[in-house]
DNA sequence: CCGTATCCATTCCGATACTG
DNA sequence: CAGTATCGGAATGGATACGG
């Protein structure tokens, strides 16, 4: 039988995760909001096939996550770049990568900073926060059923 | 080929991804969020194989995203809930969520409310907050390299 | 340097049948 | 109800060779 197609899902969570629900789709966003973008670039980053790397880039590219402007250099070759909706996933992999270090951090690892791009400075976490303004806790709030 | 294993990856997004990179387990904590606790709950919920479930259910468990606790009303069977390190997801799953509805919107659905445990009132969009208490937007802010 | 094409192994997923 | 076992098809992923 066919995979499930989750594209036109009803649960906005589930319609993401079409786009960009698998592994490394998530790690070339990442390595696209560092200044990746270069075929190569990306494969030597990464470090996985080329054939699915290609893959990978086209369905994003399709997926409005990513996009082919001409060349930044002189070479005739395209460059991947974030679209403004693939620069909004940044909130995505903030909220991972907090959790990730909260939470499965291992040991002497060198945790890479968030750093605001004009002044340097740490990025505070993510916060969540009610209307009247007051922060909430995972445990406070409920994600209603889709 | 092995596949590669993300789980003693040096950047703590890949990390994240090894156990809840895939698919149906991000639904699968989706669902736990919103009370689901029974295996045929689950499975009747996504629609997805039993066997598969199984698998992802054991995963998840291993990883500690979900625990076993013995009943809840009299019947011999376990059920899964969320640990705290499970629940800490609830920010990954609002990022992803808000993402799908801010550039993935499909036309005339029903958009489910993130709302408040305690007073009913929808959730504020996340928000990224510099050191100072100043709004930023992804472009202005910089992902460091892994 | 940027991809595409091919081959092969592994994994994923669905359907179903079966056991406690 | 809660899984396990098995099967087949599809997708994923790696290695490599090839053409623009």
């Amino acid at each position: 039988m066919k995979k499930k197609n989750l594209a036109d899902a009803a649960c906005p969570i589930a319609r993401a995760l079409d786009i960009v629900g698998d592994w490394w789709s998530v790690l070339i966003v990442r390595d696209a909001m560092t200044g990746t973008r270069r075929f190569n670039e990306f494969a030597a980053s990464l470090g996985l096939a080329r054939n699915i790397l290609a893959a990978r880039l086209k369905k994003l590219v399709a997926g409005g996550v990513l996009a082919i402007v001409p060349a930044s250099d002189g070479t005739a070759y395209g460059e991947y770049v974030l679209t403004p909706k693939g620069q909004a996933l940044f909130y995505v992999l903030v909220a991972l990568r907090q959790w990730s270090q909260d939470w499965v951090a291992q040991a002497g690892e060198h945790v890479p900073q968030l750093l605001d791009a004009r002044d340097g400075l740490p990025v505070q976490p993510l916060q969540l926060r009610a209307g009247d303004g007051r922060l909430l806790s995972p445990h406070e709030v409920v994600l209603s059923r889709t």
